[in-house]
DNA sequence: TTCTTCATGTAATTAGTTACATGATTGA
DNA sequence: TCAATCATGTAACTAATTACATGAAGAA
């Protein structure tokens, strides 16, 4: 069965999934992906509207229009079809993480600007794990509590929720060890000592310990 | 000045900022890109020979055109203009990082699946984190015993390199550790026990810390 | 001489983002 | 009754990927 065009992508599992769930008018869907599912795979809101077209062009959801005075109000539904789709696409391997760091890009070339500039860039990341880090913590105590959204899904969400946590702290721990070496460096970034000293316990490593 | 089409975007400046290092056919440009830049900004090769192009339309770069035999072999050369808008770049703030994670999502939903698709697709989480540490400890010694590229950037690229390795390491402790929590679950993983237990640590720190 | 791999690019297509537009609701 | 914000979507555009194409160099 050949599609000429709008095949499934991830970006369609991932709405799919989220229809798994329950039931969603389009804009509440945008809302719940900013706080779970952007995490792990961030897309534009524009998206959003499209995505469900395809699902129900493929039966795998079914659109319910009603009217909110005088605007229509999309529910998209998932089909018995659109579970099973799901189940196989759960069964196939799927890719590993893709990073896409800008700031450490910036690191990254650090050496063709200022020592000013790359202790702030340090700062800056260091900024964006605090932040995520209280997001984090509000997240967790909602689940510890029993006040978090979903309850039934827990298990899964603890799962996904600890990665998210633990990749922040790695990041601030990171940023607090580099801006403690960037002070170290003169002022001009090219004339700085490598600090070989922090690979040495990586290259004692046994690869495929 | 108003540019009409081709603007420059975070993509072009890593690619100037390969340029600042050396000049580059563009074909060694991809090489390169594979293993480095690649890891911080991932695009695939088409997109390195067109950004080259924009960079000369604006002046950061020339294009040096010479022939191998029957076909043109182009090579680029950063100008002056280009490392001063490299440094202009540096000085500007970026974003933080950004995560696409298909592995993951599967782990997100994997209620609507099998324990047995939990299992694997945590399996393949740990062989991608393995893989990752593989290479950088071979990298990571290349530069311990002074053999690895650009011994020059060292300073950077410690840097660097040391986050991608805590990135796979952190991954790779993630994935040892929910292998062990979805072991415990009952075959239907939607009748799963929470382990709420793991997210006390994080609910009890303060924000901010 | 033929095959394979390295080297060099272009074209067509798809995915994704930004910007725009506007009705409904609520509270001051 | 006005302003602000919530809710709902479309259209135009840009970025990025996949697929294709082919010459050069070296190995068998």
């Amino acid at each position: 069965m050949s599609r000429r065009e709008g095949d499934l992508n991830t970006t369609s599992f991932a709405m799919l999934g989220m229809l798994a769930i329950q039931p969603w008018t389009t804009y509440e869907l945008a809302k719940q992906v900013g706080r779970g599912l952007g995490r792990l795979w961030p897309r534009a809101r524009s998206n959003l509207f499209n995505e469900p077209k395809k699902l129900v062009a493929h039966g795998l959801a079914v659109a319910t229009d009603s009217q909110v005075g005088k605007r229509p109000s999309t529910v998209y539904t998932i089909t018995e079809k659109g579970l099973c789709a799901l189940g196989d696409w759960l069964a196939t391997p799927g890719e590993g993480p893709v990073l896409e760091f800008e700031q450490m890009l910036k690191i990254f070339y650090a050496d063709y600007g200022t020592k000013a500039d790359a202790v702030a860039g340090v700062q800056n990341i260091r900024d964006w794990a605090a932040e995520r880090n209280s997001e984090g913590i509000a997240i967790a105590r909602s689940y510890v509590d029993g006040t978090g959204p979903f309850p039934e899904r827990a298990a899964v969400l603890v799962l996904t929720g600890r990665f998210l946590v633990d990749f922040a702290d790695m990041v601030g721990r990171w940023a607090d060890w580099a801006a403690t070496v960037i002070e170290e460096w003169p002022d001009n970034p090219r004339d700085a000592v490598p600090r070989l000293d922090a690979l040495e316990d990586i290259a004692r490593r046994l690869p495929g310990d």
